[in-house]
DNA sequence: GTTGCTTTGCAATTGATTGTCAACTGGCGC
DNA sequence: GCGCCAGTTGACAATCAATTGCAAAGCAAC
């Protein structure tokens, strides 16, 4: 009986097929990547990565992380204007809400907004290749 | 017959009232932000600014963007992860739509958006603060 | 004008990210 | 399995945007 996959999507082999060569620090920092579902930055990677490999490079998390984004495999964010922070490209589209007091990052998604989004494109004669919602906002206090 | 004010809103008196000096460098910098329409970065600015007074260093113009900012009379913007831009907050509020390939920012709005932003973040449990919208894409070719 | 506190210009600094380069290593070919 | 070698890496220098320390200069109240 084979073996079943686990959710985490198969990067390495992707990247094989695209003649790039699958290192261990490549590893260890897409091991990370698919084992989060938070949005760190490049220096909490490094961090995490550390304590796998204590070799690893910030240099090399840097250059990883845009090689991954050029294969679409994470998305690059800069939440608030700090340090790039990433995540997981693999599941569905989401957008941003960004709670302002704890630096909290919750995902939504509105296919609705999605939908304006394109009328509104196609209205000025564009064709929306990618876009970034972000919301920035306290909890209402429920006291 | 009272002079007519110009549209430019009159961000000198405001300063003055909140007790922050109104010097030269401000009133060159704050000129030109009221006089443009488009989204110049601070080194664009620091360009313009020298024009019209040579002594103007890059320091001020970051200084003062930020002092703006805090007065919420300007706007800051981080398009496709490039130096931070700025525009002038006077006016609606509005989103953008980044021209991929020249790089054009086309200014757009849409209630129907913003209704249903706030409809999402309210089922979150949320406030929002300020959101960010931004679409990025190419001019549909209509050869 | 004088005075006092703010603001400025300059230079040095920080923080994030990228470039350089010699040393290293995946993974194909044997 | 084993060696080869272009793709990668780690270390560190370099760059870029943005900020800051400080002495000199400027604004606004008297």
């Amino acid at each position: 009986m084979p073996k079943r996959a686990s959710n985490k999507p198969d990067y390495a082999r992707e990247l094989r097929r695209a003649g790039v060569r699958v290192t261990r620090p490549r590893r260890v920092i897409i091991d990370i990547l698919t084992s989060t579902d938070d949005h760190p930055d490049a220096m909490e990677i490094f961090r995490r990565a550390v304590q796998v490999d204590n070799s690893i490079s910030l240099s090399t998390v840097y250059r990883t992380m845009k090689l991954l984004e050029g294969f679409g495999a994470i998305h690059r964010h800069a939440f608030g204007g700090g340090p790039a922070r990433f995540e997981n490209a693999a599941g569905e589209h989401h957008d941003h809400l960004i709670d302002l007091d704890t630096g909290d990052v919750i995902e939504f998604k509105s296919d609705r907004i999605e939908a304006l989004q394109d009328e509104i494109a196609k209205a000025l004669g564009y064709e929306i290749i990618h876009h970034r919602l972000e919301l920035y906002g306290r909890k209402k206090r429920g006291t």
